[in-house]
DNA sequence: ACAGTATGGAGAT
DNA sequence: TCTCCCTACTGTG
């Protein structure tokens, strides 16, 4: 489901599943024949991702982008033996001798020139995972927040402000850190601001590195000792699954290999349960559209 | 069979 | 603030 942490995990596996080889791309749904004859045939130089939107290098100066919605999925997966037929609506496949991968819903789908790669990632704030490359400085974010009126939580969601941040990392990072959601931006402390960027910085690799949202600080000390002490942020997200080996074949690597968790978070849809912290009923309401959880009585802080 | 829901976003009003 | 789009899955009749 498409966080931020789903498009690097999903732009690692695509680079590790196509990079440095040709693939054929088609549109078996037939919504993206164009698109797809412009890409089929060409190597795949690379994928990477920034905030929630995907971007797939193609030789040639032509690169996929990919935005996948609300709704949307890619999957990745080996073909061994026979291509399987598409089930559902695929929008896009993308096949070489051993991998395949399949969209579905997504809510952007387009090939764009590397200078409307640069414009899209100009339009986004910074990406906390993309943190320490060039230009992806929190400050950004905060003189932006420090000029609006709308709350913290709107801005938590606005691509524009904090790339890659969904509704479920906004309620779980305002929580973590007691956060009032209705506090106007230009009313947050520059510290607390900062402090959540860094906790999503912290946070954000984790749900990479495991393809789960995890935020309550047991999953994360869990999550700590099945990367035995290696950075989460160092991780390789197509660890996770079943990728091309060095020659021929398959490898399944993964460090976090069978570690799985609840999907458990502090207030993310838990209206009318009582707060893990402080019992009291956890709340919940309408906000700019999207459902918004929060503890009315933890989170007092600006 | 149909309604409702979902971790998103754009465009109209 | 509303309306629509994208798809799959769940619950209801």
């Amino acid at each position: 489901m498409p966080e931020g942490h789903t498009l690097h995990r999903l732009a690692g596996a695509l680079h590790h599943a196509f990079a440095g080889r040709q693939a054929l791309v088609t549109s078996p749904q037939g919504r993206f024949v164009e698109g797809a004859a412009l890409l089929n045939g060409r190597v795949v130089e690379g994928a990477d991702a920034f905030g929630k939107h995907l971007f797939v290098h193609f030789a040639g100066e032509q690169v996929l982008n990919v935005h996948l919605g609300l709704i949307g999925s890619f999957d990745v997966l080996p073909h061994i033996g026979a291509l399987p037929a598409p089930v559902g609506a695929v929008r896009v496949r993308m096949v070489n001798e051993q991998m395949y991968a399949d969209l579905r819903g997504a809510t952007l789908v387009q090939v764009i020139s590397p200078e409307q790669v640069e414009a899209t990632i100009a339009r986004l704030g910074p990406d906390p995972l993309r943190v320490g490359t060039p230009g992806n400085d929190p400050e950004r974010s905060l003189a932006r927040l420090a000029r609006t009126s709308r709350t913290v939580a709107e801005c938590l969601m606005d691509q524009s402000i904090i790339a890659g941040v969904g509704n479920v990392y906004r309620a779980e990072v305002l929580f973590r850190h007691r956060i009032d959601p209705f506090v106007p931006g230009n009313k947050v402390k520059k510290k607390s601001w900062l402090a959540m960027w860094d906790d999503l910085v912290a946070l954000l690799p984790y749900g990479v590195a495991f393809g789960q949202i995890l935020t309550l600080d047991s999953q994360l000390e869990v999550a700590r000792d099945a990367l035995g002490g290696r950075d989460p942020a160092a991780y390789d997200p197509s660890w996770g699954g079943i990728m091309p080996g060095e020659r021929g074949g398959f490898v399944r690597g993964d460090a976090a290999r069978g570690v799985r968790f609840e999907r458990d978070y502090y207030v993310y849809k838990r209206d009318g349960q009582p707060c893990l912290v402080c019992g009291s009923r956890i709340r919940t309401q309408l906000l700019a559209g999207r459902n918004l959880f929060w503890c009315g009585r933890c989170q007092r802080r600006h």
